[in-house]
Parts: C-alpha cells; sequence; structure tokens
DNA sequence: GGGGTTCTGGACGGACCGGTCAAGAATGCG
DNA sequence: CGCATTCTTGACCGGTCCGTCCAGAACCCC
C-alpha cells in the first residue's frame, strides 16, 4: 500500500551506535550518522524523529544488548559459577585494555555525558547497572551453594562490590591505566572473595 | 606601562570548570563562561587562546587539585593510617551520592568524553590516577607497618583495587545508585581487605 | 495502469558557536 | 599632559548543525 523502506532500523541503530560511541553525543552530527548508513536526512527523521530520540533508542538497544551479553557470560550450573565470574571479570579488563581507543563502555559513556540533565538516559542506566548486579549476585550465590565462596557473606553486597570494580576497571582503562595494572585489579580483586573456611 | 588586568585568573579557571562540569566539553559555549565570567570574549580568548586550550588549563588546574585534596586527607601518622584510609573511601561514597546532579567527578567525565581525541587531556587524567593510586599504596603501607593490613599482601594491588572500587563507586553514582548503595560498597570493599592474622 | 500512500534524498532555513577584529578605555612613563 | 602599550567589549564573520520541506521514486491495491 506503500513504499517500503529500504533499509534495516537496527542496522542503523548499530551505525548509530558506533558514531556515538565514538565522538560522544553532542560532536556526533546527524549527517555523519546519515552518511555512515547511506541514509538521507529525511529518512532519518522520519524513522526516528530527532537526535535525542535517536540517541535514547540507540542507548535503550545498547543497555540491552549488554546486559544480555554479561547475562550469557554468568548463567550457567552452579559447578561453573566460580569460573564463570572469574572469567568475566578478567574478561572486562582484558577488553578495557585491548580498548587502546579508550572508548570505553557506552553506558558509561552516556550516563557521564547525559545522565545530569536527561532523565530517560539517567533511569535506562540506572536499570542497566542494575540488572547486572542481579546477575552477578545470581552468580555469586550459586558459588556460594557451590562453596566456592564463604556462604556467610551477603551475596548482594559482594555483587555490589564487584559492580563496582568491574566499572571501575573501565573508568581506569579510559585513562590509560596499563593491561598489567587492569588485570591485576581483576586478580585482586577475586582474591579478596571471601573463602569457605576450610 | 599598560593596562591592567580586571579580572583574577583562578577566578576565571574555577568558574569555566563549573561550566564544563555542568554541561561537559562540547556542550559548554564560551559564551557560557564568558557570562558566568562577567568577561567579554576577547578578554577569554585574549588571555587563555581558545577552548581547547582553555580546557586543558582548567582540567590540569582541577587535577591538581584533586590529589592534593585526597592527598591531605590521606597522609599523616601511622597508628591513624586505616582510619584515614576508611574515612577516604566512605566520603567519596557519600560526597557521590550528595552530588544528586549527577555531575560525577570531572576528572572521570573528561576522560570519558575526551580522552579518546584529546592526548594532552588523557595524559593528564593517567597521571592524576597515577598519583591518587600513589596516595593509596602509601597510606595502605602505614597500615601495614601498624599492623591494620595483612603485611604479606601486595600494597600496590590493593591499592590499585581501592583506586577501582573509589572509580567505581563515582560511575554508579553516576548512573543513580542509591546512598545506601554508594555506602554498601564503600563497607564492603573496606571488609574484604586482608586483615593481619590474629 | 492509475491513484494513493509512504519512503528517499538533498537543498534550504534559521539558529548557534568558535574565533576575530577594531575601536575605545585604563594605565604608567617620560 | 601626551604617548605607547595592553586590556576590554561586543559586533561581526565564516562555518556548522539540527531539523524541515518538497519533489520525486517505489510500492500496493484496485
Amino acid at each position: 500500500m506503500a513504499r517500503p523502506r529500504k533499509f534495516d532500523e537496527q542496522q542503523v541503530l548499530d551505525a548509530a551506535r558506533e558514531r556515538f560511541w565514538s565522538g560522544g553525543y553532542a560532536a556526533t552530527r546527524m549527517e555523519d550518522i546519515a552518511e555512515a548508513t547511506g541514509l538521507g536526512k529525511g529518512s532519518l527523521y522520519g524513522a526516528f524523529g530527532g537526535k535525542q530520540e535517536l540517541f535514547r533508542r540507540v542507548f535503550d538497544d545498547h543497555c540491552g544488548t549488554f546486559v544480555d551479553a554479561v547475562g550469557r557470560q554468568l548463567r550457567g550450573d552452579d559447578a561453573d559459577a566460580y569460573a564463570r565470574l572469574s572469567a568475566h571479570v578478567y574478561a572486562v579488563a582484558a577488553a578495557t585494555a585491548a580498548d587502546t581507543a579508550h572508548r570505553g563502555c557506552l553506558l558509561a559513556k552516556a550516563a557521564a555525558e547525559l545522565a545530569e540533565h536527561d532523565e530517560v538516559v539517567a533511569k535506562r542506566a540506572c536499570a542497566a547497572m542494575e540488572a547486572l548486579k542481579s546477575l552477578i549476585e545470581d552468580d555469586i550465590k550459586a558459588c556460594q551453594r557451590h562453596g566456592d565462596i564463604a556462604a556467610d557473606a551477603d551475596p548482594g553486597s559482594l555483587a555490589a562490590l564487584v559492580l563496582a570494580v568491574l566499572r571501575g576497571i573501565e573508568a581506569l582503562g579510559k585513562a590509560g591505566a596499563t593491561e598489567e595494572t587492569l588485570t591485576g585489579i581483576a586478580r585482586t580483586a577475586l582474591a579478596v572473595l571471601p573463602r569457605p573456611v576450610g
């Protein structure tokens, strides 16, 4: 009944994410995104409404993808729970160190730039953080059931600590810390988690 | 021999910092700063050269001030070293929670927005982080001398971990974590530091 | 194939912003 | 007091950017 869209919405979101991620919100131009996607500005505005709305879509999409990815890394059998936690913490350190462009995490970057002025972005970032904490907490509970972490420790507190360490690793990475420093932090963080006595 | 300046350079830097801090680099206009200081744009450009140069001055100044402030909190007798560390960690959590505007730390905010594209800012942020780590490490060594932290632990590793936790607290605060969450992280982080046996 | 509908693309408008410039003001020296 | 020198101010310029608009294209249904 009408002319069909020539582009895939998800591909546009992905391309826009790359741009916003590299340049930040304010420094990214709509025309950059138009060029990156091959779309005209008219299509972009017709489909997404405007820069702020587009960014919110991108950000929402990214938060979901990110949390899902972490979820896949952390969910599984109790027997492997500690190995998964350990692997995840090291993976974040390695990924941060490998990010030589210091792009950091879009989640953190966007929160830093926009949380103060955009309620929607702030809420979404907060929800994503809570989801991450939940994932870590579930894994820690699994560790406790399997006897890899002290059963009398509060899993919620430990999860919050681990989450803070992970975010801190990214912040330090963005400031230029070396890979050794970052993996060292990962190692130390895992080492100080309370193990069962005996 | 010539007309003297009517303004104080430090006051201009402070006012500019407030603006950059609230709005970020890209979103802050030179005219904002001119208005905030009461100066004309010509004076601003004459004294500082341009937006990027001004920001670098502001950032450099802020890093120095920030590190100095932390230094004053952490330096002192061995006997109080652990109390100082504890107070500092809780203070960061409280300050972050009190920052309802989610401005976060200018250090982290600027690093997030500009480290990727401005080598000078990146270097300065890295130096500031290393200075902070050093301060924490010195305090931890004092704790070990006084018997408040296990002597066989590596103070450098613990300092890096503590620093990561502090930066993580700020990142989570920016994302909207509650004061309870943040002070909880502070408490847990202090609790997991290795204490001397016995 | 015609008509209605939606998509496309790029030119355009209006606002904004970083940086310049020139005219004037303040100062100290001779 | 005049003069050289530096600071101040705000109008102005060139460029940029968000968002709009419209003419045309693609499509489906009848």
